[in-house]
DNA sequence: CGATCTATCTATAAAAC
DNA sequence: TGTTTTATAGATAGATC
């Protein structure tokens, strides 16, 4: 888009490379912004510059959160973070440090790689991840199991008030069979009459 | 860019809206990509369709793994607080053709298990450990998403039932109020009993 | 839906300030 | 570093299949 075609590799030129990021992250924040409104959608960008500048657009404050709960991770902090997080999993077994199978894994092959460090063992790793593991099935099952109660009592609920409506419908219907026209002159819907004949309900 | 310039403001047309966001969500997670290679810096996006699916653009693994730990914290208490909340839900889930949490991960299970016969490193568990949870991201999105517009939906018909029924009701005072006693002298008694049911009649 | 095709609009590379 | 200008590449709205 511009007065020649540019290749899709990094820029070797160090301020051609500062000037395109200005210009396309300017261009990139817009087009988030402009799909979030045009499509109703929500959208997240995060840039970090090589510098560690962060730059970000979010169309909704959970994302929002999501960018903080980032950034207050990035930088230099993440590697010392990351190192204190293993130093208490080694020490404490803290199964809050760590959040998913993929973190507690890369931990294991960290520990595999540098040769044996300190204390943590596969062992303690794989006790961990089975606790972790079973914590997350028994959630799963307590949340499936809310969610199909929930949906049995609405669709009960659903179906009575479906028969509550039929039996009222039957009401007006037999009182209307019954009624004579000359006695409803003031009711608005001059159809619905009560008669001498005498009422059938067939409720049930 | 296209024909005609477009406002930038939600577009009514469902259909039209849904083309648009194919399109310019293609484009944008092309930029971000070129941005990423062009500029070497860091970039996620993160989109959200109205209809919960999720895309993503990530160029660098960590920040994907942050922005998918965040996702799978908020996402599970969100859920969570849901279900205590209001807890209900529809059989949405039931239709939406993917498997329970309880058998994708038995699923996931015997694809380790089996893939582990053959001599896997970490690292390929790892990768393919990140792709299950990717999977699971979306699913889950997805999930929560067909759930809570199903609760939705649910809710509403209630409410029009709720109406319908009042209304019914209405009906049937006026007709009651606005009729002589001595035209229903043939009636049956105000209580009668249809069946094994007793019903109570309030009309007169 | 999703792909493809254009006319048109937008982004941006390069240059200059 | 940011803005403006201009020429041009790229994105995309609307249409069609």
């Amino acid at each position: 888009m511009g007065r020649r075609k540019v290749e899709i590799k990094r820029i070797q030129d160090k301020n051609c490379r500062q000037v395109a990021f200005c210009k396309r992250r300017k261009g990139l924040l817009k087009k988030a912004k402009e799909i979030s409104v045009l499509c109703d959608v929500d959208v997240a960008v995060v840039i970090i510059s090589n510098r560690g500048r962060l730059h970000e657009f979010s169309s909704n404050n959970s994302l929002t959160g999501m960018l903080q709960r980032y950034e207050s991770h990035v930088g230099a902090e993440k590697e010392i973070n990351a190192e204190i997080q293993v130093a208490e999993f080694s020490n404490h077994f803290e199964v809050s440090g760590f959040t998913t199978m993929g973190e507690l894994l890369q931990t294991t092959e960290r520990q595999l790689e540098e040769t044996n460090a300190d204390g943590l063992t596969v062992t303690d790793l794989i006790h961990l991840e089975n606790e972790l593991q079973t914590a997350l099935i028994h959630l799963r099952a307590r949340k499936t199991h809310l969610m199909l109660e929930s949906a049995k009592v609405l669709h009960e609920k659903e179906k009575l008030l479906q028969e509550e409506k039929k039996h009222l419908e039957d009401n007006i219907a037999s009182i209307k069979k019954n009624t004579k026209v000359n006695e409803m002159s003031d009711l608005p819907a001059p159809h619905m009459i009560c008669g001498q004949q005498k009422v059938t309900l067939n409720f049930f």
